[in-house]
DNA sequence: TCTTCATTGTATCGGGATGATACAATGAAG
DNA sequence: CTTCATTGTATCATCCCGATACAATGAAGA
């Protein structure tokens, strides 16, 4: 592994705000898991959560949506923050350098690094299948992980993963969100799978057909699903027309 | 109006954080009113939302209850954070000192100050009663102001408060915190007068008391309301072993 | 003292959503 | 042609919700 772009500190100071940065933590399905974009910054330290400084033209989300073009490739994605972490101690930018003892990620004497970092904590649905991972500016190169396979990371991003979880499964719990992890065309039987690995409990399937089905925000296309031994399932697709409508109504998608 | 302590910047500078702030919109019932508590940090500017940075060993939730504590004496408050507010030019100190023109808030030409601002957006619930409005350490007095009349405040302190009436009215919706703006002992048409006045809508008294006694959540006490010229109602309190017995079961305050 | 009246606690009733179960239809594998 | 896992949908008892009704209460006023 190499570093794709000479990291410069002069310039990274020069054009960010250091103290406050974004952490989007990525989710994914895979082969019936819930996975996690875990980043490496440096193969000798440890890993870390895809993220960066705020850019001094941005705003957080245009942050937390860079940093997940940069490690993803993917634009327009289900990102929502959910908390910031703030402990005065939880990231210090010597931590990073005094591990590296390297010129490249050592700040250089005449600049002022802040002894205190923010982040701003998001959370990210994307579809395993689109995601090519690659590194961001800084980081070297991501990988999926099994969400109870996470190593121990950098600074408190263990803790931003937990919290992110939590938060999710709060959302999924209140808005209909489980689709965005699944391609644009999708069976019932593959929503489901996304409830069940996400709150970690089996679910009945007849009825868990007929509350999908009932909200009326996803339309029923004409193609089944291809290619498998039995009862060819339909093909869904959400509906953000039928959605929005449905909020107006003042319907709710609790679950 | 007279400041009630000496600003100096140069000491603010040395022990805070002077790139994140929080902000908590501190909300209260009183006269069927839903109404925020608005600081006025000179007379001579627009009011603002009570606020501060955060002091360099606190977290933002200590900040936030710092502040809250400062503005209206009360600490142990029901607190949420709900959104950063980071857009590039929403803050700049040089906006206050310029419109003021005084030594007191001008920063020395010798302190690096940032010319970039985030603020975490907090909501609060008291109940109107027992606050005494004051001032906070910069703040020279606070006042309870009606939703609907709150006027031009600084920076964003005006979008700020319309998300954090929005954040309060989704919380409201899936958890049972109305009870955190009335006295310890309270009666169940009072509760339904916050929610009809925080949702803004009527609600069916019937139902309603149905509802909250369902959730088992709160405790009938053996004394009524006294002093009504009709039936006296019964007082209940919140149980907080109740509830957290009751999520263990999976429940939820679903509205 | 008695009547009035607004308010409160609770019961009831029909409609709609929910959990559990059943069953016919489907389509590749054998 | 049979097998078998999976899917779409129906059914039924139960629970929750909105709407309505009614007796009980207690201060105010006659």
């Amino acid at each position: 592994m190499a570093t794709n772009q000479k990291f410069n500190f002069k310039n990274y100071v020069k054009n960010t705000s250091l103290t406050v940065g974004v952490n989007p933590v990525i989710f994914s399905v895979s082969e019936d898991k819930l996975k996690v974009l875990i980043a490496t910054f440096d193969p000798r330290i440890k890993k870390s959560l895809p993220g960066g400084a705020i850019l001094k033209n941005e705003n957080a989300d245009d942050a937390a949506n860079r940093v997940l073009k940069e490690s993803t490739g993917l634009g327009d994605i289900f990102l929502k923050q959910f908390r910031v972490f703030s402990e005065p101690d939880r990231f210090s930018y010597s931590t990073v350098y005094n591990e590296l003892r390297e010129e490249t990620y050592k700040p250089p004497e005449d600049i002022d690094i802040p002894d205190r970092v923010f982040t701003i904590g998001y959370f990210a649905l994307v579809n395993f299948d689109t995601v090519q991972p690659t590194g961001g500016i800084i980081n070297i190169m991501s990988e999926w992980v099994d969400i109870d396979a996470i190593p121990e990371l950098m600074f408190d991003h263990n803790l931003i993963v937990t919290e992110a979880l939590n938060a999710l499964r709060k959302e999924l719990f209140f808005e209909p969100i489980g689709y965005n992890l699944l391609p644009e065309k999708f069976t019932m039987p593959e929503l489901q799978r996304i409830y069940e690995i996400i709150l970690d409990k089996p679910l009945t399937r007849s009825n868990f057909q007929r509350k999908m089905l009932n909200w009326g925000i996803y339309e029923r296309l004409e193609e089944r699903k291809e290619g498998v031994s039995h009862k060819r399932p339909f093909l869904y697709r959400f509906n953000k027309d039928k959605y929005e409508e449905a909020l107006k109504r003042g319907a709710n998608f609790c679950f």
